[in-house]
DNA sequence: GGGTAACCGAGACGGTACGTCGGGTCTTCGG
DNA sequence: CCGAAGACCCGACGTACCGTCTCGGTTACCC
């Protein structure tokens, strides 16, 4: 992140044990009970050198979501726009179901909410590449006739990605893949239809 | 909240104080660097006593909050329903813009995430009620015509709400007052459309 | 020592404990060696309690020394001076024999020479009793004809008491009780002689 | 001191600008306040450099202590034996006025209290060299017929010296120029005196 | 006079302890 | 018996130095 020391000089070691130790301390114990200490001692790495490389357990965890969120952030483009927002979403919420990577991005995103520096590497990392796919991909449709050129893309955005997290913060029960669909059709109906 | 000793013979004084202090203190240095001790101190009010009555820092603001939240969560019923969902949104987003307020609520927010006996007190206190008297104000609508008999009101819950909480987890602007007005159009277009 | 909190709700065990655990640390591995976090795991006790009650390992060795210093700081008066004075200083000497008196006041020592703060208490509470009740046994000698009236008392405790300083920083061997007898007889000699 | 590596090829301005930062920062900060890396940094030398020629702080300052004790250990011998002494003993006590020096060997005789091993190297550097041409003076002495043949000249040593370790362990002022002279005049009478 | 072995600066590393903070529990005393 | 006050144990914080180590670079010796 702000790397002040000199990165080329930086142990690859220490830097893969400590986001490993991050995760897999996550999935054992819950983002809350993490602490950098034991993320040191887990990787086997002083706290000093954690503390030079990234502000805090935050950033240490982005990075460690990141590293690990192996799917890609880019949309298919199979020439079915629901099909695919459908494959890039479910991801999406596969990310929440795996138990250490869902608690801590939940851990990151809490965190988020809280400390404006942490907030804006979660926008950064976890949305914004999302995101720009998204609206890529919707571009991409309009040009191929599958969307209203008139849509707004922004207002989709919102009708498509807001269930989720909806439903994340109001403690519901995150959409299943049949549910996804009909909020991906009610979604795409909306932007396209003639206003 | 699990009161264990005689709730009769609480201090007024000291619940009020208490409530107070977590909320003014949440406006002034932010949720995250309000801590009971700080309460406590503020309040005049001994740290058992605050653990006498509730279990953490979160109950406390949650009950703050719920204390402060004057405006009700029920739905008017004027015959508009996208007036009376505009309304009812503007409501709750007006919520998110009061410092004090809102710091407080991001707070219990994001430390539901983290803490699922928090979580269950934040869906029973901030979501369920207002859940509650949306679907009560959509099935009316549903009775006088204004709403189609098949729209699926969860997905209308999900489509009208959601945004909110995308943009709030993702650090993007809040929807301000026209915005809203087209998500409420589109929302309510794609669960009236025919099937 | 500066008793900032209220003395009167001390805890008198995590007190003594305190003070034995520095002890015995000192004793098994050497003052240099001991630190407050060790002070603390070894007594029971949290940091906390030992920061809250003094400034520094310093000070809490300093008290642990007094309290262990039985032998008194005063000295008998058998009407022999020579064999009063050997006998207080063999006292003195011999605290600078059991390993762990004498490590935790080599440390203090060590330590008072670098830190004001702590000098001034190591004075206070080291030197400046066994200093006082010599000077009062001198001139109770001198009183007695033991001594002659115009005896110096300042440069009797300097020759008295300098060689075991001296010894001690030199690093050379301290006096046996032979030398001692030498060293009291030589000094006596010396400030009951006619100038 | 230990020289592992070949001396031939040391750095000459590194080792002069290390000792030089070395007495220097003790004269800023005070010894405790030094550090390796402190003294490193300042001397614009490495750490690793500093450490492949001594063993530790101690080690660095008594060699800086002994290159800046401009006056020789030895004794002037003017025929005078009370005034070689005054002379002498002023001069060490004048060590331990210049703040920078008194600052540095208070340090290090602070730290061979507790490091036997840096003990052995005090001993050597500060009193070894002072004691013995302290006693080459005496012997002198006393075949002149300044002093008694039976005279024991380590009581005298100690009876001289001692005082001043005494004041500074006891943290008591440091004997002045007459009190010194006090001090030689008891002392020398004592040795002198018939047994 | 080119190769190489050493010292050098810089500074990252695994550690240990620091002194502080807040959590949640417990004790004392007054009303 | 509740409440204010606050001491207590505990565990984590973020920092400071320790002494070791790996880097390039730059001598200075040896062939």
């Amino acid at each position: 992140m702000q790397e002040s020391p000199n990165p080329q000089r930086r142990s690859e070691r220490s830097h893969r044990a400590t986001l490993k130790a991050a995760l897999d301390l996550c999935a054992e114990q819950g983002y809350a009970q993490v602490t950098v200490e034991g993320i040191a001692a887990r990787a086997g790495v002083s706290k000093k050198t954690i503390y030079r490389w990234w502000p805090s357990k935050g950033a240490v965890m982005l990075e460690a979501i990141d590293e690990a969120a192996l799917q890609p952030t880019g949309f298919s483009d199979t020439g079915d726009l629901a099909a695919d927002l459908h494959q890039q979403m479910s991801g999406t919420l596969s990310l929440l179901t795996d138990a250490g990577i869902r608690s801590a991005i939940l851990g990151v995103l809490a965190e988020g909410l809280q400390d404006s520096q942490l907030a804006g590497q979660v926008h950064g990392s976890l949305f914004k590449p999302r995101i720009d796919s998204f609206k890529e991909r919707m571009r991409k449709a309009q040009q191929q006739g599958e969307l209203a050129a008139e849509a707004d893309v922004d207002v989709a955005l919102d009708l498509l990605y807001g269930p989720i997290w909806h439903r994340l913060v109001a403690h519901l029960p995150l959409p299943d893949g049949p549910y996804l669909s009909k909020i991906i059709d009610a979604a795409l109906a909306a932007v396209n239809r003639r206003a």
